[in-house]
DNA sequence: TGTGTATTGTACCGATCAGTACAGAACTCT
DNA sequence: AGAGTTCTGTACTGATCGGTACAATACACA
């Protein structure tokens, strides 16, 4: 019994990850917001308290649409884990090529405000400890690694994240696409997947 | 034959690049700059034109500050090449276990304020480029990959400088030194430096 | 057809942002 | 000592920042 709202919530937050993701936490000013979820100032404060708490939420929203996206590409589909690591960073390749220069959302959000702000940096964190366990469990299951020690693994996974993480930062900042290439080209022939050379 | 000015042009300017490298480009305002510098508000505007231009030259100065010293450590000092880069990373994780989180200026500078601004792109692009032509010197340099093909070194210099921006963006974001650790143990196996095991 | 209630639109808030105007101060040279 | 010149200090600008107050509005229910 009130006035119902025009907007559907996660539309809106879906548009404010996306804006989140294009311009930055910073950049990413009310108006600009306003504008691209279209909904007025009240609307937005009363749906999302304030900016930072937005934020974590379009955080959450990235967790589910990108971030467990890229988990099910190294924990799922091939039998050989080495083959999906390489798929995951191939989808990169692929991201850059079709224009796509926002990088990721987490990634800059390591740089910017998680820097800053320990709230934001605790998101951060888990989803990229996520991330870590999820190539942990890809070089588990891969022909190539399951053979070495755990420790040896997990010191791997952690640096496969570092190099997505620096991967997409890079990109993000206009790195010509030949050198993504060639760093994603060096780290294909390091984790040794299953299909013999580039492919898309 | 005129006032002289109170402040040493060059000690101004490292003063500013230590602000714009703890706080990164837009968290660093005119206030906190004054502040840091020590020095008023005209004097700044008379001395660096705007505060872009204080960061582009900020961004010089880290050139020859800090990058500049990575590339000595990835070009000189050891006989072989893959040791130098083991070198480099090791003294990554030195800075961060003695609580050095700001990270990387050049990293930070990348993940931010080049996504949107060309003129702070190309320097930073030309920074990173100037990094990954050092780690090719020093895989050239090195026993264990001077035989593997142009191609193969080339990409592996991409991949060691992604590697790097990674690094340095997930210490800014707090990640926890084992995790940091652990990535560049798994790095240096990889690179396979002459240096048995941890040391530093 | 009211009446209660939650959302919306707008106008506003103080704070802070980068940048500027300009008078006064500090020096060198004549 | 005076003139010329450059730097400094302060006060100010308009724009924008995130956030709030409050009345008008649109609905469900009685």
């Amino acid at each position: 019994m009130a006035r119902p709202r025009k907007f559907d919530i996660e539309d809106a937050l879906k548009d404010a990850m996306n804006i989140f993701w294009q311009h930055g936490y910073d950049a990413a000013s009310l108006a600009v917001l306003l504008e691209g979820m279209g909904m007025t100032r009240s609307s937005l404060y009363q749906a999302f308290v304030d900016k930072k708490t937005l934020f974590l939420k379009a955080l959450d929203r990235y967790e589910v649409e990108a971030v467990d996206a890229a988990i099910a590409v190294l924990t799922t589909g091939s039998e050989d884990g080495a083959e999906r690591i390489d798929r995951l960073f191939c989808s990169v390749i692929e991201a850059v090529k079709n224009g796509d220069q926002r990088g990721c959302l987490l990634c800059s959000a390591a740089a910017g405000p998680a820097a800053v702000d320990p709230d934001i940096s605790e998101v951060v964190q888990r989803q990229l400890n996520k991330m870590s366990q999820a190539f942990y469990v890809a070089l588990t299951q891969s022909a190539a690694h399951a053979h070495t020690s755990e420790q040896e693994r997990g010191d791997m996974a952690e640096m496969l994240l570092s190099q997505y993480v620096g991967l997409r930062t890079m990109i993000r900042s206009k790195t010509r696409d030949e050198a993504v290439q060639k760093s994603v080209n060096a780290m294909r022939k390091f984790v040794g997947g299953g299909r013999s050379e580039v492919s898309a």
